[in-house]
RNA sequence: CGGGGCGUGGCUCAGCCCGGUUAGAGCGCUUGGUUCGGGACCAAGAGGUCGGGAGUUCGAAUCUCCCCGCCCCGACCA
């Protein structure tokens, strides 16, 4: 494509509305712009690119046995009613107004409804189908350019079994490709365990890229590659030592004290001989927590112990319960009856210090086996930057990470809701056993960027950039060089090679060099005089801004070889 | 949904607090000329309901109220 006569919209300020630089870059590169708050219109350079990403997610998709289908966005909601997911979406779920429909946010539902009606015995599976398709997400607050977006690309696929080794076969099946795909697409990636959360169903991992721009915070080991959600990750911490001896309790006066810091620095102990109050509100029981010293507790890993859904309380509910407010409170000398459990780390613990539920009063020498009544020690804590790996001792790593990507074994959530059923080898039905597996396009394209660009802008890999080579006409002026560019230009097409031609008449040199750096074409060719009069023309590589020339006559060569390795 | 910020030519912004010429700058755009290896230069132009509405005032981009839109933080995020 000439530039000339192309659509490439670059702009050379910052849009001040972006603030991340993958979003930033978008709009710079005129890779996409913007229609409304997490709506963006791709233009020819950024769909090139989406179409490049989803070819590689086509064939890796294929490459598993999978089959494409292009499903409505448009749903009745009847269907989404029979799931219960119209409540479960609530507000992200957009309404038609004028028709009893939805705008599909995923396609579970309409997959599972294609399977009722057509799947009928176990010799009809397993079957593994997908789509790469537009889905509609009323998300409260978008953001970070593409990254959330109220529509958006997503490949899904679902898989459908007839026994729980088979489901795991597809599962499988999917984190290998899912692996292939990255991997293609040149994105630096890690796969962390997931919850599983109101998708329903068993097992899940999440592929994640790291990010100051993400919206997930994670546990990393760079030594053994454990990765893990902060939700749900553990390190290896040293359990309460306990001490000889039985001291009887003791209240100590503590003024003003309120913080396990203070109370430390106060009493001058370790802050590991402190045991931390805190009360939740799970349902209707006060929940009464131990953690030890300036351990976080982790209100995910609460709310598993807990089995609902839980608050922390509020002062005046303190005061009640307790007699005290935060900062004073303590297993001993409770006016409501709670329910008490405790880090796991505080098992067994001795001579450690709380609140003695009476203001500006702690109580020391508390024995957890003699004094508490907790009903269990579990896991509540936080995972803080530094703490030792739980498979590998090394230091664990705090980063943020953007999800790119979730694989989910469903199980039979919506086979059941929908009496999608097949005959099994004994002639009885049975729920199919179903997998469901996305990607976000837009997120790879952003992603991409956001771990290969530089202050010139993008480096796109070779496997997605939207064009091989960007061909540079230096002087239009010259007879020669606009010869010697517009063969370059003729021949390296007729290699099969996509070219990004700069013949513009009307532009600077300079203004060609920062486009082209900006576009982030893996591979420069600039026909310039200075080369020239050598019958030579210039390569440059993007990515690591190293220069050489080649001969004219073996340009052609030279530049295939690049592309092609 | 809570908090904060912003809305002025295509883009980035100044002007607003303290109302008063014809609303400005840089970039971009058009025309002509000079340039041509890292976002050139000169000259002449085009382009604005100052987000919308109501109000205060002799007079509103500027003050008041309402609405809309966008961005950021938080909540939320299968």
């Amino acid at each position: 494509m000439r530039i000339s006569k192309g659509f490439f919209p670059t702009v050379k300020e910052v849009p001040a509305d972006a603030v991340i630089p993958s979003h930033q870059l978008m709009i710079r590169a005129g890779l996409m712009r913007q229609l409304g708050a997490g709506i963006f219109s791709f233009l020819p350079l950024g769909y090139a690119v989406m179409k490049k990403v989803m070819q590689i997610i086509r064939e890796e998709m294929d490459a598993i046995g999978g089959q494409e289908f292009h499903l409505p966005a448009l749903n009745p909601i009847e269907i989404w009613e029979e799931t219960g997911r119209v409540k479960a979406f609530g507000d992200i779920l957009f309404h038609i107004k004028n028709r009893a429909l939805v705008l599909a946010p995923t396609h579970e539902e309409i997959i599972t409804h294609i399977a009722r009606n057509q799947i009928r015995s176990y010799k009809d599976l397993p079957q593994l189908w997908y789509q790469i398709q537009t889905k509609f997400r009323n998300e409260p607050r978008p953001k970070s350019g593409v990254l959330r977006g109220r529509q958006f690309t997503m490949k899904d696929s679902y898989s459908m079994d007839s026994s729980p080794e088979g489901l795991d076969a597809s599962y499988n099946f999917h984190a290998e490709a899912y692996k292939r795909i990255y991997s293609r697409c040149g994105l630096n990636f890690f796969i962390v365990g997931a919850s599983s959360g109101a998708m329903g169903g068993s097992g899940s991992q999440e592929f994640m890229i790291e990010s100051d721009a993400g919206e997930d915070t994670v546990a990393l080991c760079d030594h053994c590659h454990y990765a893990a959600n902060l939700e749900v990750a553990t390190s290896k911490m040293p359990s309460a030592v306990r001490l000889n001896g039985e001291k009887p309790l003791e209240e100590i006066h503590t003024p003003n004290i309120k913080t396990i810091d203070q109370l430390a620095k106060f009493l001058k102990i370790e802050t590991n001989k402190c045991a931390k109050s805190l009360v939740y509100i799970s349902g209707d029981t006060p929940v009464l927590i131990f953690m030890m010293g300036n351990d976080q507790l982790n209100e995910t890993k609460l709310q598993a112990v807990l089995g609902a859904d839980v608050r922390p309380a509020q002062p005046e509910e303190l005061l009640a319960l307790t007699g005290a407010d935060a900062g004073s409170i303590g297993p001993i000398g409770l006016k409501a009856k709670f329910k008490i459990i405790a880090d796991k780390r505080l098992e067994g613990a001795n001579g450690m210090c709380s609140g003695a539920n009476k203001n500006d009063y702690h109580i020391g020498n508390i024995d957890f086996n003699r004094d508490v009544k907790a009903e269990g020690y579990f896991d509540l804590r936080t995972v803080e930057d530094g703490e030792s790996c739980p498979s590998c001792s090394s230091p664990l790593r705090i980063v943020k990470g953007i999800e790119i990507g979730h694989i989910f074994k469903l199980g039979t959530k919506y086979s059941i809701a929908l009496g999608a059923n097949f005959l099994d080898e004994s002639g009885k039905e049975q729920p199919i056993i179903m997998g469901s597996y996305g990607i976000g396009v837009e997120r790879i394209v952003a992603c991409h960027i956001e771990q290969h660009h530089d202050a010139n802008g993008i480096i796109w890999s070779k496997s997605i950039a939207p064009y091989d080579v960007h061909l540079i006409c230096v002087n239009p002026d010259s007879e020669d060089i606009v010869k010697t560019s517009e063969e370059l230009y003729n021949s390296l097409q007729s290699k099969g090679l996509a070219i990004l031609f700069d013949d513009r008449t009307s532009v600077s040199a300079g203004f060609k060099f920062k486009d082209a750096d900006l576009l982030g074409m893996p591979l420069q060719v600039v026909v310039g005089e200075r080369n020239m009069k050598n019958q030579e023309v210039e390569l440059k590589e993007r990515a690591t801004g190293k220069r050489w020339t080649v001969k004219v006559q073996s340009a052609v060569d030279a530049v295939n070889q690049f592309v092609k390795n």
